[in-house]
DNA sequence: TCATTTATGTCAATAATGCTGACGTATTTT
DNA sequence: AAAATACGTCAGCATTATTGACATAAATGA
């Protein structure tokens, strides 16, 4: 942990690298399921929505509009069009009933299986070629980029 | 997909865990250029033809297109903005005159840099807490996150 | 030279994703 | 009973992208 005093380490160019890096990087990690999404009609926004419900089903709309960070606007359009296409269904909270409870239906645990198979493909050639050290690099360079609110969602989902 | 035999890689659940890392990597990365550019009315498409421009000055407008693989349409609306802005100018080829030779103004200048102060920060302060190695390994996953074309461009930038 | 290709610009139409502000309803909490 | 909460929706707007068509100037190849 403790700083080298290395003269190839946090140089101008080591920042114009990892800029550049995260804009390739991030761009190689979408385009898969872009698009497949696209054939549906659907975008990165009903991605995200469907990757957190599928990955915390019963989640309610409330919690998704905190992770995703996005108006109420905008999340409703990108819910009404899953459920419109039955890839999303909404249940009524029983104890709070004035909650939405989000599953995926089974064309939406579909879709997103055949969205993941893309997306981790890539991401496993990635991370198997670089190997177990680098990820935990990888991992940790993107917590320190986190917003302090970003990282605890982060954190409080692998637990 | 044959798993491999190491049960704490390449899981389900790391490649969940990266991937939801770089979503809120990502959206830390761009949160700090995202306010300064919207006091301007600029968003993050003009960020990305500055970087590059200030990156190599004098670039053609087909140079730009491929690296940040818009259309044309897209990338002239960007400039024409940037240049009634006054933050890039175009000069015409010499031995080409066809091609269009993109510099910033010195305001264009001015912009970037203090772009680069708010960005810079987030990833400083993300490289040092996470150290050399880390970086490393943050780089070479990225690496092998882009399209082949991608890292093409991206390795060519550094020599 | 003439035809083609290249580099660039621009028009019109469209889409996905986001925003703000306002308002409404059902339900829970105080 | 009043206030707060969870959610939905309306209208209007902005940014960033798309496709397809067309135009111009300049370079290049047969």
């Amino acid at each position: 942990m403790g700083k080298m005093p290395n003269p190839r380490f946090l140089r101008d160019e080591d920042l114009t690298q990892g800029i550049e890096a995260l804009f390739f990087g991030y761009r190689g990690f979408t385009a898969g399921p872009d698009l497949l999404l696209a054939d549906r009609g659907l975008g990165r926004a009903h991605h995200r929505a469907l990757h957190f419900i599928a990955r915390e089903p019963g989640l309610t709309v409330g919690k998704v509009l905190d992770i995703l960070d996005i108006t109420k606007q905008s999340l409703s359009r990108v819910l009404r069009e899953l459920m419109d296409q039955n890839l999303v269904e909404q249940r009524q909270g029983e104890q709070d009933r004035r909650q939405r409870h989000l599953w995926l239906t089974a064309e939406g645990e579909a879709l997103i299986v055949s969205l993941r198979v893309v997306q981790d493909a890539v991401v496993r050639k990635a991370f198997a070629n670089a190997g177990a050290e680098a990820v935990e690099g990888f991992l940790s360079v993107l917590e320190g980029l986190m917003s302090p609110e970003d990282l605890a969602k982060f954190s409080t989902m692998r637990k």
